[in-house]
DNA sequence: TTTTGAAATAATTTCGAAATTCTCTGGAGG
DNA sequence: CCTCCAGAGAATTTCGAAATTATTTCAAAA
């Protein structure tokens, strides 16, 4: 605590109280009397991790693709543009370039899910999102080529605009099990 | 804060975490320099958290019952017992007495899942449950009867322990929609 | 009469120190 | 040699006061 109190120049009820949130989303642990605690990482995780996020996304993604509204569909054509945009900086090694990418990665499959007009749902993949980041960066350095992602993100896209509900499910339970395999891989579990 | 202070009898410190904690539970809305408040209620909150836990029970239970434990099914049987033990303490007026029924009642819940073994999904679950709380305790004067209510359960676990899948997730469904209508019902909207 | 602005009030938020609790070390007993 | 227990040390946790920020009130001007 000391150590952190000293890195954001701070005291210490404002310090438990973000790693008290920090808890509510997961990415720390809090035990009694013992402190807090940087949640651990595991394959069970992972696996755990991905789970969720795909029944969360298939739930609202079901929920959005339901009601067909036209204002949402605008919004995911808006956020993909902007991925589109902002794709070359996805290996770029300007940590602000990054986030510029990541934000737009987030509000992308945000987008996707926000028809469902689930407060709940779209705080828990903001949570697991972030969650997820922390194996994201383990991948950082051998990621598959920039291009052939976005094509990947246009046509998960395609499929959600023309309701093509169960193949879009599909595409993102694929994309989900790629990248789990390539963290796999990567960090020789 | 003053008030709340005086009612546990405790610091500014752990008040303030405990509410912070709350904040990730979606109890408790935090608003920067504006204190926290209560989470608002509303009929389309109760929407949310319906779909949310409908989604989420959804998952875990296919996966639960795409694993087909022998001990997941036993603590399924277990924590049915224990419910049909304090049934009759559903529409208790003693607090003590009821605390013990919702204990239970909870469990069950968390047992017909458990089998997926998925940690997020239990967290998830409990962060519902508590939200939930909230609005049942509307209907406590005007429930169904004691009986009936564990027939249904007997029927749900049945269901689940013959693997019957797709009839499982209908009887949530069922349970849920019928809660919520009688929710709508009693709250006048 | 309505609106604007400033002072007063009341809230939230932060700080540093005190109190409690846990962990580690060293030694005695089995 | 291992286990258990007590004391010193280091951590977390809590407290009350100070500082900051938002809200309300009241008066003056448009």
């Amino acid at each position: 605590m000391a150590e952190l109190r000293q890195r954001y120049a701070i005291g210490l009820s404002p310090l438990r109280e973000a790693l008290s949130r920090l808890v509510g989303e997961g990415l720390v642990i809090a035990e009694g009397q013992r402190g807090f605690r940087v949640a651990p990482f595991s394959p069970e995780d992972v696996d755990d991790l991905i789970f969720v996020w795909q029944t969360i996304v298939e739930g609202a993604l079901r929920a959005a693709m339901a009601r067909r509204d036209e204002h949402s569909e605008a919004a995911i054509v808006a956020a993909f543009h902007v991925l589109e945009r902002r794709i070359g900086c996805a290996t770029s090694e300007d940590p602000v370039a990054r986030d510029s990418y990541e934000q737009a990665h987030r509000a992308f499959y945000l987008a996707l899910t926000a028809g469902a007009a689930s407060p709940r749902a779209t705080y828990i993949q903001n949570a697991l999102y972030d969650q997820a980041r922390r194996y994201r960066v383990l991948l950082h350095r051998d990621q598959p080529d920039p291009k052939d992602r976005l094509e990947g993100y246009r046509t998960l896209m395609q499929l959600v605009l023309t309701s093509q509900t169960d193949m879009a499910v599909a595409k993102l339970r694929e994309d989900l099990t790629i990248w789990r395999d390539g963290l796999t891989r990567r960090a020789g579990w």
